[in-house]
DNA sequence: GTCTATATGTGGATAGAC
DNA sequence: GTCTATCCACATATAGAC
């Protein structure tokens, strides 16, 4: 109705203002530039989120920052992006030891629960950035990168290792990963609010028996086509 | 680090400019001025709600806003505890008939994704105000207040009606509230981002078995400390 | 209590030297 | 590729008449 929106801010999104990034110190600027916004995003919120708060907090002036990204939104997508390619590193997760998927969802969903309530601050400025994403048109691509990304470390770390993954498995593996997903989505939400962290330890309890549950009933119901 | 802020934001929540609101009239301008701002924030999303776009949307002019609101974040904040007082009846959604908890829950959940799912927009605009409130300092309170309201209410719909509600059947009824609202809060995040509506109904499916062993699980426990 | 008009600041973005 | 300096639109907020 009234958003006027460049046609080149799509494209914008994951290379440079003109041509640069190609160079071999450009690129370091760039990464600079991008953890310099998700530190300023980390701590004061989207709402105070300015484009010299991002260029202080990186190190570097703010032309420079506009010689990288054509505009404010394709910086912030490509922080995104950034948080989606680094996640798995991030949450340093190696694949559990055990062979057993109940044990392995128990061990997953505990670590991650750690790693969230260390990283709060890292929690909420990936949660509005995903609202961000949501809300700027032709960028929800992104959200749901965000979030297959998601299901599938949380699949590879719950089946991967154990021989050959059968089409049962991963079917499988991607429901249980989906579940395990909108928990710990929903945990971060109540615990930032209600910060009662007794509650909202016995939330994980409860989140790790139901994942459990549904993999053994996931597993009953293939073993039953199967005959 | 770097915030002003100035000491009176906290107290301006919840009152007009001055002393008005106290005027019949006064009142219904107030409401219209926060049903424009929710409405702006449904279309728009938090990045591009300015005050011009609340009054103009609410039928108002912009110094009219400043009258009843003393910045816009007093005016956010009051929206957000708009939502709060309005939520129940908002989702319309009777104590169900059945006595069996059970059974509740089925007809709660599903009756409460459905609503979900016709309002879009409207949970998009509550959770980027919920992470507003968490965001602004002084203002987390009214997060907290939300997620209780929301408890509370669940929690009501499972156990309401059902003769006395004895101790046990009370912390049950929050336990089960809380692990609700955690899945669904997961779900809206999801359906949004991924919008494969197919995948989310198992979601659902899933949440409402996982929310019915719970009870059953806190039930047992419950008999067994009660000899 | 609501308006018109305006002050004041700050944000995103660009020009152009180096 | 990075800097200094600056433009300009627009956002929040206020003054003061009605």
């Amino acid at each position: 109705m009234d958003e006027p929106r460049r046609p080149s801010s799509l494209h914008g999104t994951s290379h440079p203002g003109k041509i640069p990034g190609a160079t071999r110190k450009g690129t370091e600027t760039r990464a600079r530039i991008i953890k310099g916004a998700l530190e300023a995003l980390e701590n004061g919120g989207m709402e105070a989120l300015t484009t010299r708060k991002i260029a202080a907090s990186a190190g570097v002036r703010l032309a420079t920052l506009h010689y990288y990204f054509d505009n404010k939104e394709s910086l912030l997508l490509a922080v995104l992006e950034d948080l989606i390619a680094d996640m798995a590193e991030a949450y340093q997760a190696d694949i559990p030891a055990s062979h057993d998927p109940q044990e392995r969802i128990e061990t997953v969903i505990r670590s991650m629960w750690r790693y969230v309530q260390r990283t709060r601050n890292k929690q909420l400025a990936q949660t509005e950035l995903t609202l961000y994403a949501l809300r700027t048109q032709g960028a929800d691509w992104l959200a749901a990168r965000q979030y297959n990304a998601y299901i599938d470390f949380y699949s590879k770390l719950i089946f991967d290792g154990m021989g050959e993954i059968s089409e049962d498995k991963k079917q499988i593996g991607t429901a249980v990963a989906r579940f395990m997903l909108i928990g710990i989505d929903g945990l971060i939400l109540q615990n930032f609010a209600l910060h009662n962290d007794g509650d909202t330890n016995e939330g994980v309890e409860t989140l790790i028996i139901a994942t459990q549950d549904l993999v053994r009933r996931l597993q009953a119901e293939a073993r039953l086509a199967a005959g």
